[in-house]
RNA sequence: GCGCUCGUAGCUCAGUCGGAUAGAGCAAUUGCCUCCUAAGCGAUAGGCCACAGGUUCGAAUCCUGUCGAGCGCACCA
């Protein structure tokens, strides 16, 4: 899928790829006038696969072409690729061509034609490196989506982090995207949350109370309950007792803590009436708020703040079961309503509507479904914790069972990440409120870092994420070791003036020749790679390939700037080398953005000491 | 038990639509600041790519099995 991916995309005006797409006709056109002269015969030209030669050695481009026709030519693989260059039409961006060893035929580009990337970064500047694979496709992206019962923890950073970075190169990449955050403002969560609120606040006006095992302990629901109080006065102030009448055992007391805390909710609902929805709605308020400030904080925007409430004071729900019955996909047994997932390859069916009618969460996933496709979107992407795997299953038989084609649902796992701080691994526990907040971690190690270090490992894998190392100013920190590049090519234009030796832009385009040393190829191959990594990240939703991507052009660049003296006399040189600093400078400050990280054009810190 | 993911240098990981001698960083030994930020650049050393079969001209990459690790399997949200 990817390499046809790729081959659309070649086509596309994106620089770089077009390239590949130029080698695949060549080789094309050699076959045809092989075969029409009879030298060979072959029923079908099979994919032409040209790739970037890993080693500088074999050129910038190869193609595996001769051996995947050995078995059809019944010819040594190098004589093929020999009679394939030789019928090979010559090319003006292409230097040579050759066959070699096993059977491989390797291309070298021109000088000019490698070169030009860099004329075309100044050009295009932070545009360079978009493609079209996305063209006039709307996608919704959604991911974090927490519920809004308590700050975000570290570990929604990393859904955050990954999610708003794949919404980043998926714009990249020509998608219209709308990034969502699926309130769950709805549930007994949210119910549990507020009595929660009110209870802390009742002993702040005083009262003397029991506080439920499952109840929300952290401080943070203190505070609200201090900015229920500051609002609300003792307008909220019940006799305690009557909360607790005739309520089930609590966990502690020997009793069921689910039941103990669902007669208290009834009991506070009874007692408030009116009121309750003041408690409740100042509560998410506050939460909810928080997560948005939070986000805010990391970098992380969303189009739209999606409210599971809303689908159930609409119709949406409603509707969502009608279409399932039309289709005769849910069946009464026991009281409840069921779907018949498993018949779409789910494990076992699901309920949607419990005995008591009310309509589970799962049916809000249905009709939340319902509505992304109806609003138009052509494909919906999920971004889950990997403790949602289970969802995966249950999601696509919804789908199928809608209408929709279930291919166009995209359900991506974040798993956990592990926090460290050097070799201390540390503990964290969201059920007894003793989490470290994501929060916490951007104030500890800065957006940048964080940002950086939770997508710099496939999502799909665990990730070890050590606070002190996300904090250090070394190289060992990938984060730093990229920015300070990108810093230091600030520092050299800075410094142009005061030495007397002004950037000419155009002097460097035509100059463009002398960059000649290994170092300087390097560079510029690893520039011209910035486009491909992009649609390859895109069509594999693998940000981390950016990540990666980064660090080997600072590694580059790094290695070129100890070897190739900048500010020199030669007026040629010097600016050929500063376009070649400028273009890995825009390079640079477009992919830490990608990845949510900023592009500092300084880095000094009083509090650095130089490691002996 | 069933399902998903994974196993690459002492450590943390790249690389995986099959391709040419498997790459970084850390840790170890070590060289480089009269010169653009030494927050940097080098050198040396380190590998049955978990194991065993299979497919292939070619396998770290694909298939099967074994062993090992993590996660998930509610009329919960």
């Amino acid at each position: 899928m990817l390499i046809n991916l790729l081959k659309w995309c070649v086509f596309q005006p994106t620089g770089t790829l077009i390239m590949i797409g130029h080698i695949q006709e060549l080789i094309e056109n050699a076959l045809e006038h092989l075969t029409q002269r009879d030298e060979i015969q072959i029923d079908s030209i099979p994919d032409i696969q040209v790739e970037r030669a890993r080693n500088p050695e074999h050129g910038d481009y190869a193609t595996n072409i001769a051996m995947v026709l050995q078995k059809q030519l019944k010819q040594p693989p190098i004589a093929i690729a020999e009679m394939i260059v030789n019928a090979m039409n010559p090319s003006k961006h292409i230097k040579n061509v050759e066959a070699v060893k096993p059977g491989f035929i390797n291309f070298t580009l021109t000088d000019n034609c490698r070169l030009q990337v860099i004329r075309k970064i100044i050009e295009k500047k932070q545009d360079f490196g978009g493609n079209d694979i996305g063209k006039d496709q709307h996608v919704t992206v959604e991911f974090v989506s927490a519920n809004p019962t308590g700050p975000l923890h570290v570990g929604h950073g990393r859904g955050a982090a990954y999610g708003s970075s794949l919404v980043n190169v998926l714009k990249k990449s020509g998608f219209k995207v709308h990034a969502e955050y699926y309130v769950n403002d709805n549930g007994r969560q949210m119910d549990i949350l507020a009595v929660s609120v009110w209870l802390r606040y009742l002993e702040l006006c005083g009262e003397r109370l029991r506080f439920p095992d499952n109840g929300y302990q952290g401080d943070y629901i203190v505070d609200i309950a201090r900015q229920v109080r500051s609002k609300f006065g003792d307008d909220l102030r019940v006799d305690v007792k009557k909360i607790f009448d005739q309520v089930a055992k609590d966990e502690s007391m020997g009793g069921n803590k689910e039941d103990h805390i669902d007669d208290i909710i009834q009991n506070s609902k009874n007692l408030l009436a009116d009121r309750y929805q003041h408690v409740f709605s100042m509560a998410l308020k506050q939460i909810l708020g928080g997560i948005e400030d939070d986000l805010e904080d990391f970098n992380v925007h969303y189009d739209e703040w999606f409210s599971e409430k809303g689908l159930h004071e609409s119709d949406w729900i409603d509707r969502a079961m009608q279409r399932l019955k039309d289709g005769d996909h849910v069946y009464k047994k026991e009281g409840a309503w069921w779907f018949n997932a498993s018949y779409f390859g789910d494990d076992k069916d699901r309920v949607v509507m419990r005995e008591n009618g009310q309509k589970t969460y799962f049916a809000s996933d249905v009709a939340y479904l319902m509505n992304k496709f109806e609003r138009g979107f052509d494909r919906a992407i999920y971004i889950f914790g990997a403790d949602h795997h289970g969802y995966i299953a249950r999601l696509k038989a919804a789908a199928k069972a809608l209408g929709y084609d279930a291919d166009k649902v995209d359900i991506l796992l974040v798993q956990f990440a592990n926090l460290f701080k050097g070799k201390e691994k540390l503990k964290m526990s969201t059920r007894s409120g003793s989490f470290i907040t994501l929060k916490t971690l951007v104030d500890e190690v800065g957006a940048d870092a964080a940002r950086y270090f939770y997508v710099m490992r496939s999502h799909d894998q665990h990730l070890d994420f050590d606070l002190e190392l996300a904090k250090s100013q070394t190289k060992d920190n990938p984060v730093f070791y990229i920015q300070y590049a990108h810093a230091r090519i600030c520092s050299i234009f800075r410094q142009l003036n005061a030495q007397n030796m002004p950037y000419n832009e155009e002097i460097g385009n035509v100059n463009l020749k002398l960059l000649d040393t290994d170092y300087e190829k390097a560079l510029i191959r690893q520039l011209s790679m910035y486009a491909e990594t992009i649609a390859k990240a895109a069509v594999s939703y693998q940000v981390n390939t950016i990540a990666n991507y980064l660090k080997d052009l600072a590694q580059s660049f790094h290695q070129f700037y100890a070897h190739c003296k900048i500010q020199g006399n030669n007026e040629d040189l010097r600016n050929a080398r500063l376009n070649l600093c400028l273009a890995t400078r825009y390079v640079l400050a477009d992919g830490l953005a990608l990845i949510g990280s900023s592009a500092p054009t300084e880095m000094h810190s009083e509090d650095f000491e130089q490691h002996d």
